[in-house]
DNA sequence: GACTACAGCGACCGATCGATCGGAAGTTAA
DNA sequence: TTAACTTCCGATCGATCGGTCGCTGTAGTC
């Protein structure tokens, strides 16, 4: 026995470690992948700070599955959900909307906003392996756009001149000023403008 | 004397206060502004901490004056060779002008890009005096922005339908895609890409 | 020339950081 | 039953954090 509770068996230990990666990405939404600080997680979920750490070696290595863990939950929330809908436009405005909920949804697992948001700005001035994996998950972020963009721009859903990569810049700004508008202001009206911009960009 | 070089007198005590505070604000633009460290920042001065926290009191004063200065910074660089531009739509597009220039230009002033979107990302789930001086920045800008978007869409240089904040809302998250893409990316071909969204925003 | 004001230093504070270590407790396989 | 393995804890490490203290030396005031 431990405490109070019987000792998790190795399957269990899995469990541990999710709820610890779990708790990462909520803490470093708020604090970022640098303040999330291993004592503080440890003393939140009634840990050890070297059970913790047991799981994952370093903080760093603790910092990439966070960030494996929020693409997860990106995927599952914005992605896959659509998925499945006609390639090209369609597709495309199902994700923005997707997206679009996917901020105001997604408060439990991100309470202090979009996790990859928060940590492209804190990691874009530095180097390793952290900061690669950011590059990383945008770049496929946007390809993805690209790809319906490009299908629709060839099937005449979109204006033959349209510029895939520009739409995509501009939609990646768009939502981080989204992004932005309801974590620092609380403003309501923000998903009606995204929306709103959202028709004129892809009309 | 003090080492090699003769003491400050009070005038220059208030050189010695205005080298920390920019060198905090490029500090912060990298590392935020909780990233900031009195030690690292001390040591990057040649001072000790003591003698540097002496001129602040606190860390949370010294953000707040780093925030101060990168106001004063912007202002300077972005508002005010425009400001003298007729206002409404020929203003609004110096200040656009001016805006995209800042990003590439104030690369010593803020080799981790803008300090106002770092701290607004690193700030926007917290609470305290550096948030709201945040927050309040930020209003202030758009507010400039409403206005001169105001007068444009009076003046018959927007159409008549056009909701000035909604446009200043889409304005703020196409320069935080900027930001990112020149510190995340180093995309050369993003201010391009600002220029030709700005142009299909402000017709 | 005595006195005050103040910048800045060096030493030090308790707290916390990420990380390491050896061992206790429990599971699994033989 | 036992040996191997794994999880997790408690203690501890050196480094660093923001911040306080008493002091020194210079500048300005009278």
């Amino acid at each position: 026995m431990w405490g109070m509770s019987p000792r998790n068996s190795f399957a269990e230990a899995r469990r541990t470690r999710d709820r610890i990666v779990e708790r990462s990405v909520a803490l470093a939404s708020v604090e970022g992948l640098e303040g999330l600080t291993i004592g503080r997680l440890a003393a939140d979920l009634g840990l050890s700070k070297s059970g913790l750490l047991g799981h994952f070696g370093s903080k760093e290595a603790l910092q990439l599955a966070a960030l494996e863990r929020a693409s997860a939950i990106f995927t599952a929330s914005v992605w896959e959900p659509a998925a499945d809908a006609r390639p090209g436009l369609t597709r495309l405005r199902a994700v923005c909307e997707r997206w679009i909920g996917y901020l105001e949804r997604e408060r439990t697992a991100f309470p202090g906003g979009c996790l990859f948001t928060t940590v492209a700005v804190e990691f874009d001035g530095r180097e390793g392996p952290v900061r690669d994996a950011i590059a990383r998950l945008f770049s496929v972020w946007r390809r993805r756009l690209v790809v319906d963009l490009r299908i629709a721009v060839r099937a005449g859903e979109l204006p033959r001149d349209t510029d895939p990569r520009q739409i995509a810049f501009e939609l990646i700004g768009l939502y981080m000023g989204l992004n932005q508008a309801l974590q620092l202001f609380g403003d309501p009206h923000a998903p009606a403008r995204t929306r709103r911009a959202l028709d004129r960009l892809l009309r």
